[in-house]
DNA sequence: CTGACTGCAAAATCTTTGCAAAGAC
DNA sequence: GTCTTTGCAAAGATTTTGCAGTCAG
């Protein structure tokens, strides 16, 4: 598993790379994902943040650009939830799926060889050149029968 | 294939089931589901229907309303797409899945047994009670690349 | 007739944008 | 210093809701 610091030299890098600059609200974001190994929303990060650090000031604007720079950065990676909004979770572990309990909208990751093979099998099928792929199970989880 | 009259009279059945009325709005937007075998998003239906029926007032909230209804009445199944809201399609097609292009936002449909069968197996591993899946296999077409 | 349905416009949600001030390098 | 970033509030985009009039049964 890859340690904080090497997850911050990673994203100074990618910021200089673009020339863009390390600012206290991008670590922030960064750290918190790194630290809350769940699925959040814009509007939980930008809440628990402000709980968290009373001390730095932080708009919820700035969440949705960190986020959306951390995405392209493939440092998180979300799930959507239609008009809901989506869900961003730090994106450096292995590529996995979800299952999604519709009571207690719990996430529960899985990964599963099969599935991905298939899925590689399919794209070359229909001549697709593949970038990305979700699989969300919906449902009860065991707590919610 | 289910026919047209079929159709109808499935969703008269339903709505009669529930002491819902059979209004022509509805009848409009079950019939260009019917009829049009791709996926839409409500603007897209409001839009097209307007065209298609100058003689008939209808409004976005009615589609909004309508779809909703036919997918909770198993009619029709929508595809989320994130912000940037749903798009809907008839769902009395056997279950199936989508590659969805990034480039030309097309959608192909497929089917595989195989991962059929695996989700009701990762389900049952995780005592998951499901009730839906969706997979999506995002990239580009063969046309795109 | 009665209660459901409709269109409209207003409200609600979630996200993005414009801008002046602040901050990184 | 220069150029990016920030927070704020306003604007956008999409979807939902309240309501009075309309319509199906």
């Amino acid at each position: 598993m890859i340690t904080y610091e090497q997850l911050l030299e990673k994203f100074k890098a990618i910021l200089k790379n673009n020339t863009l600059k390390f600012t206290k609200q991008r670590e922030l974001i960064l750290k918190f994902l790194y630290e809350n190994d769940e699925h959040y929303t814009p509007e939980d990060i930008y809440t628990l943040l402000k709980e968290e650090h009373p001390e730095i000031n932080i708009g919820i604007a700035t969440v949705y650009r960190t986020l959306t720079l951390l995405e392209e950065s493939s440092i998180a990676s979300s799930i959507s939830f239609g008009v809901q909004g989506k869900k961003y979770e730090l994106g450096l572990k292995k590529h996995h799926d979800h299952l999604i309990c519709t009571q207690c909208n719990n996430i529960i990751e899985f990964f599963d060889d099969i599935i991905e093979e298939r899925q590689e099998e399919i794209a070359k099928k229909f001549n697709f050149q593949m970038t990305d792929h979700t699989m969300k199970i919906i449902g009860l989880c065991e707590n919610c029968q």
